[in-house]
DNA sequence: GCTCCCTTTTTGTGATCACATCATGCGGCG
DNA sequence: CGCCGCATGATGTGATCACAAAAAGGGAGC
């Protein structure tokens, strides 16, 4: 078996296209489903061990979401190509969002939140150190979740999601390298800063030099032309 | 038969639930789905002509992007309740979204699209003038889509329609009255200078502050103690 | 008259099946 | 040797059915 994905089990209350959805979510948000993979319902369904019901809700609800799309004549879905464009769009509106996400969050943090975020920016630390790029990418995620999630904004934060779950096939894919990622930590640390200073301008602002110095090397990556051997791998 | 749903045909290439979707999703927009009303899969398949898929598809798509909520623990579902603090958090995320659009949208807007957008301006002046809510809804509707869809950035119009659907249904139900449909007009007209004068910045700040203003009307609309004849209705 | 419990109905979830459509591969013909 | 056509398989869509859980309704007991 070619694919990441393994099998769901039904298991009290939640519903299997729950964990479907949960399950599919995780490997494209992680970079487990490859761009050029094509995901079929029969497939998906078969790999999982259910019917294809449950599978079919799930993917049409990531479809919805942006998170896939129908391939080669809706007939087959994958995860939607992202040109350099289509980034520099998701990225604006990530400065905006997050942006207001920080501000508000600064208003209002708690000294506990702002220790669980600082926590997280030193495993981001040790990650990039490290070289360990999907720690580095786990902790970072965790690190803005916990900034978000801090000003009190359901939907807000919902949307954020959105927004990562486009981008996570590919940050997971063309990863900066080491030193990039050295590099990327004194933005983190100047919104660790913004935040135990309650200064709300100076997080929103900490967040959009984030996103726009992290931007820039995945930008450079989308407009690299792409290695040769792409459409490879199939489910099931 | 009393729900506003009415039935409809398998047309071509369209599928089912795709129809059954943009049926319900236009019903829930124009606030003929009323709040505390009860939408079951069963009784809007029988509404609707068609079977439980296609509608059980559609209800859910529209309930991951909030439009429909599970109600009675998760049993049937209906239109969420928006809470004042809920608008108020989707009216912040407005401000930024739409005024993103705006201002990308003053940078690169053609005269036809600038064309388009005034005579939607005039339409919405005339609604006002004769106080026909319906018709300002639709006009205002169109006039702001006009604009951001000038932008050129898809994802984002879309996480905006995502967030107008939320409020459909109440801005809907609790209109203001003629006077503060005029009241709106002049935030209107200066978006629309700003949009011929090509100035970014002064169409972001046209919009926040219609934003600002319309949404002052109805926050002050949910905040008042709601009637008292709720949850009534029935889809079929 | 009110409350509690049991029966009936309704509802969402998931599985299986039927069907039209599209891709694919194989064989024959030029 | 290359190309076209047909047959076979795969796939999404939609319908029907089975089942468990929750809601609703009614009747008996206090």
């Amino acid at each position: 078996m070619d694919t990441a994905i393994s099998a769901i089990t039904a298991t009290d209350g939640v519903t299997l296209q729950r964990r479907a959805y949960d399950e599919l979510r995780r490997l494209i948000m992680q970079g487990l489903i490859a761009p050029g993979q094509k995901l079929s319902i029969r497939g998906a369904a078969h790999a999982l061990g259910v019917s294809m019901m449950p599978v079919r809700a799930a993917l049409q609800r990531l479809e919805s979401e942006g998170a896939l799309v129908g391939r080669g004549g809706k007939r087959v879905m994958g995860i939607p190509d992202l040109t350099a464009d289509a980034y520099r769009e998701i990225r604006a509106i990530r400065v905006e969002l997050e942006g207001l996400a920080a501000e508000r969050a600064a208003g209002q943090v708690t000294d506990a939140q702002v220790a669980a975020t600082t926590a997280h920016c030193v495993r981001m630390q040790a990650a990039a150190e490290a070289g360990d790029r999907a720690e580095y990418i786990a902790a970072n995620w965790d690190f803005h979740l916990s900034i978000y999630q801090a000003c009190g904004m359901p939907t807000l934060v919902a949307m954020i999601e959105g927004l990562w779950i486009r981008v996570g096939p590919y940050v997971a894919t063309m990863m900066p390298d080491r030193d990039a990622l050295i590099r990327s930590m004194p933005a983190h640390w100047d919104i660790v800063a913004a935040l135990k200073a309650r200064d709300g301008r100076a997080a929103r602002a900490g967040i959009a030099s984030d996103i726009g110095t992290s931007g820039a090397t995945l930008i450079a990556a989308l407009e690299r032309p792409r290695a040769a051997g792409k459409r490879r791998g199939q489910a099931k």
